[in-house]
DNA sequence: GCAACATATACCGATGATCGGACTATCAGG
DNA sequence: CCTGATAGTCCGATCATCGGTATATGTTGC
């Protein structure tokens, strides 16, 4: 359970698969969703970390369907990659509640 | 003010100089504590950092002392920094809590 | 006397996630 | 016809970060 840092896309495209089995175009979509517009992934990082994960063990492939002559591939998360994400959160949490806690003892020094 | 993504070391070196200014070490103590020993930043990714931060504006070089021989270079935040920094931590709260609510949707789902 | 450690900055090559785009293919709509 | 949505694949480029080295001074401990 090594895992340096969660970027940003990849720490997105975990939360994607976190609620149910999605395939890559659907990823695109909900990453773009749940950034509200923030984050515009591209097709590259997608499938590159999706690879990536699988090897890690965080993903694995769930199934795959054809629809309308276009394959779609599902993965799901997994017990452990579930374990990065919350992690991450948890990460992302704590650093964002100390920096807020630094912003606010600048304003109160009145700093530029 | 266009900022693409705060990395982590990048972000928390910000937090670290949003209280009052501090010179290269101070921030790599405070960045220790800050994140709570998850972040041990390392003295080529600090400096590189501080010269782009400076670069786009967010920190400026506020003094020099020579303490005991040793130069110290304190760096100030600029307003432009607060507000990418400001910028950041309601980014990354968006996401901790958009994450959580999917780890939530997929526990509730009974998902592996 | 000397090793080890904290303080403080600087430089450099390697790594690897991400970017930015091109490519293939099908289907729907104007 | 051409654009846009859907769906996946591949590839070179960028650049923040890593990991380590170098330089210097002061302090602590054996």
């Amino acid at each position: 359970m090594l895992r340096d840092v969660l970027r940003e896309p990849t720490f997105l495209i975990l939360a994607a698969v976190a609620p149910a089995p999605l395939h890559g175009y659907g990823i695109l979509q909900s990453v773009d969703e749940l950034s509200e517009g923030r984050v515009r992934l591209r097709a590259g990082t997608l499938y590159a970390a999706l690879d990536r994960l699988v090897g890690e063990g965080a993903l694995r492939v769930d199934r795959e369907e054809v629809v309308e002559g276009r394959l779609r591939r599902y993965y799901r998360i997994t017990a452990a990659g579930r374990e990065v994400l919350r992690c991450g959160v948890d990460h992302l949490e704590a650093n964002a509640s100390a920096a807020r806690n630094q912003l606010a003892r600048g304003a109160e020094a009145g700093l530029a």
